[in-house]
DNA sequence: GTTAGCATGTAAGGAGTTACATGATTTT
DNA sequence: AAAATCATGTAACTCCTTACATGCTAAC
């Protein structure tokens, strides 16, 4: 288990703040990470299903408070809130920067949730995200060094660019991690700072 | 048919320079490319076992000019080249901007076959990759204004860092236009153009 | 003589998409 | 009353990755 697949973990912070259906989710998702991610039904639904298979979170369907009809089927709206264990479940996923938020799509989601992560994590996800994006950087860099005469020049410019939009962000995650370490040393740190490690 | 999976439009550029066989296209795929791209051989070499089923590559198993085994079972390097079947696919691929390369991923293949490709084409991809990336931009502008109340401020950061990208991204693109154009005015044009610039 | 890198492949499976199929509710 | 949009779901398929399985060749 604890393959936290990236679409489960979305899915569990948004119903943190409230209980929604599928067609809610999706819109959010679409909207709530960058230009990406149109995330379709056949996609969503099953995920939705496996979550309350698991227990995490619980399908509401009360067609409810207005059973006119015999057959009482409206169908329609369903809506899903986390349980105790989809709680919980959450809390440790957060609380860990757990399999591996460095890639792409994981580190957007784990973004997106870090106003109910602790500081500490925060700062361990952004440098891990930092790392990762520093190794890529020497990969590329060297692979052009090795290949550098037989490029041609619009090959070479692509790989400019890219590498352009890699530095881009690391400078992005350096300010991040700047802003948090120095709002760490304002707040709420805990044991003093004294020292060696 | 038709449907020009991006690999096998990058295996055909490739081998239109020279034969390579399955090792060397993965490392040069993953070089060319950007940051991005690793490609697994469980992907490639289906795929140009594919290739040489539709005839558009065929596999040179030589080995050939060291016989001295009586099984002659050395196995090892098997070498791919166009048939003219290939050939003739690749130039009418290269010619289209068909099967939509607007995408980010068909683009970058697309793109780095710039140099094999004319100089109206080369404007049309990067007219509609602009046009493309404007239409994100839109959806995530609208998106921001129909939401922002309810959004956190790292949600929102992460909104605008992924706005700012795509910006630079078409900034680069206008540039590139722009060039394109110029080039045209400059060289290429049969119809005579003294110039000022 | 053993490790590291070159070289080719297959099988199982993950994660998502498209297209389909259905129906309710709201807006025009 | 028609059209748009809300709402849920399934089945088939695509594309890719991981893990496995094999063997050659160069360097140390």
């Amino acid at each position: 288990m604890a393959k936290t697949d990236v679409l489960s973990l979305a899915i569990l912070g948004m119903l943190a703040e409230q209980p929604l259906h599928g067609y809610q989710i999706r819109k959010r998702l679409s909207g709530e990470l960058g230009p990406f991610r149109a995330l379709s039904y056949g996609s969503l639904y099953p995920c939705l299903k496996r979550m309350v298979a698991s227990g995490y979170i619980a399908a509401d369907d009360s067609n409810s408070t207005d059973v006119t009809r015999p057959g009482g089927s409206k169908r329609s709206r369903i809506a899903y809130q986390l349980t105790d264990a989809g709680t919980d479940r959450l809390a440790r996923e957060l609380a860990s920067s757990g399999a591996s938020s460095w890639d792409d799509e994981a580190f957007d989601v784990r973004f997106s949730l870090f106003g109910k992560t602790d500081s500490e994590t925060r700062l361990r996800i952004l440098e891990g995200r930092r790392t990762r994006l520093a190794e890529r950087l020497e990969d590329v860099a060297e692979g052009l060094a090795r290949q550098r005469d037989r490029l041609d020049a619009y090959t070479a410019e692509l790989q400019r660019h890219g590498l352009e939009r890699v530095e881009r962000e690391v400078e992005w995650l350096d300010k991040l991690i700047e802003d948090e370490r120095s709002a760490t040393r304002g707040t709420d740190h805990h044991t003093a700072s004294a020292g060696d490690k």
